[in-house]
DNA sequence: AAAGGCACTTAACCTAGATTAAGAAAATTA
DNA sequence: TAATTTTCTTAATCTAGGTTAAGTGCCTTT
């Protein structure tokens, strides 16, 4: 079966028209490795959803350090909300990290699937929901925690991520520089 | 006008009787400062919309130190969305700061207004999004900038709070000790 | 009005994590 | 396959911010 929908049925019942009118507003693309699905300075005018592969957000500050915001892998949702929500341009760019395969829904396309689908309300207000929760516990653990806790948790939360994503880049998602995380993980296996 | 159908109506349009309906589901009522209406380990029952007065929600780390996640002043909604939305017991408090007229909105209640007003799902979702977007910038300054920058990007988005708030509680907040706050804010005004 | 407790300040000292730099290993590309 | 670029490691040094502690002033509560 259909991995977005699989997804979508989680949270609510589609007839199978309106998952068939559900996938004709989206579109199923293949990208390579290291593409940039979205630039920072541009305006988001989609979501994407990964079926297999693998993605990242993140921004650049001061033009030299990146800080990566999140990671998406199958069965996740990824975008800039910030800029999807208010159509201004954002500071996230979105980079493949992995070759993937994405469906990509518009904004347009959403906001029809609205209307015709009121339901599909409920399925993207749930998910908003669960990303925000994800994101204020993240918060607290990097007002609370040690760069060690984080990267245990981060460890234990996200198992399938270690073995694929560089670690310069999982450093960077814990908020820690690649050298201070190199040490801090060989200190962790000494153990 | 009602406060609290007024930030409804910046988002969708209530029908007089859906306005009723909406208002005779929740109840207002007034709480003294340092009032607690959530405890940590409890499961979360509720939204609070503050009409005036002051809230706080943060979290204890190993009974010692405390975090604050977010404050809410009047127009503004508070809740531990993660044991509301999981019925789970959360680890936030909620604690009423200056004395307070709050909106007291029951998950029950919100579920049944969701039945009968469908488009509140609509404002709901975009609560949630806009606060997911605010997370997520948060998130981003506590890992690119210092806490200088974090401080001044503070006054300058929250300047009522600053007023209002025990400087302790906003040092919590950017995620620094209250003596290093009080160090950085003296450094910022010799300049 | 006194007493006790908070909130804030200041200062000395400490440490988690940053920075710089240089080499080794792995992955891309030609 | 070699050449080139990235990623990762290690180590020395540095600093933003933490800790401890002592003192001041301001609310509460009685």
């Amino acid at each position: 079966m259909n991995l977005i929908l699989e997804n979508i049925s989680k949270h609510i019942n589609l007839t199978l028209q309106e998952q068939e009118l559900f996938l004709s507003k989206t579109e199923t693309h293949h990208f390579k490795a290291k593409t940039i699905l979205l630039n920072a300075g541009e305006v988001c005018k989609t979501s994407y959803f990964v079926n297999s592969g693998l993605l990242r957000s993140f921004n650049i500050n001061d033009n030299i350090v990146e800080h990566v915001l999140s990671f998406a892998c199958s069965g996740w949702w990824i975008s800039d909300m910030y800029s999807l929500l208010s159509q201004k341009p954002g500071n996230l760019f979105i980079q493949v990290l992995e070759d993937a395969e994405i469906v990509v829904l518009s904004k347009e396309n959403q906001e029809i699937l609205f209307q015709e689908i009121p339901k599909l309300e409920r399925f993207f207000r749930i998910l908003t929901e669960n990303s925000l929760v994800a994101y204020q516990e993240r918060l607290m653990d990097n007002l609370s925690l040690s760069a060690d806790e984080r990267f245990e948790k981060f460890c234990s939360k996200h198992h399938d991520l270690i073995q694929k994503v560089p670690q310069k880049q999982i450093a960077s998602y814990l908020g820690v520089t690649p050298e201070f995380f190199s040490k801090m993980k060989s200190k962790l296996l000494r153990k």
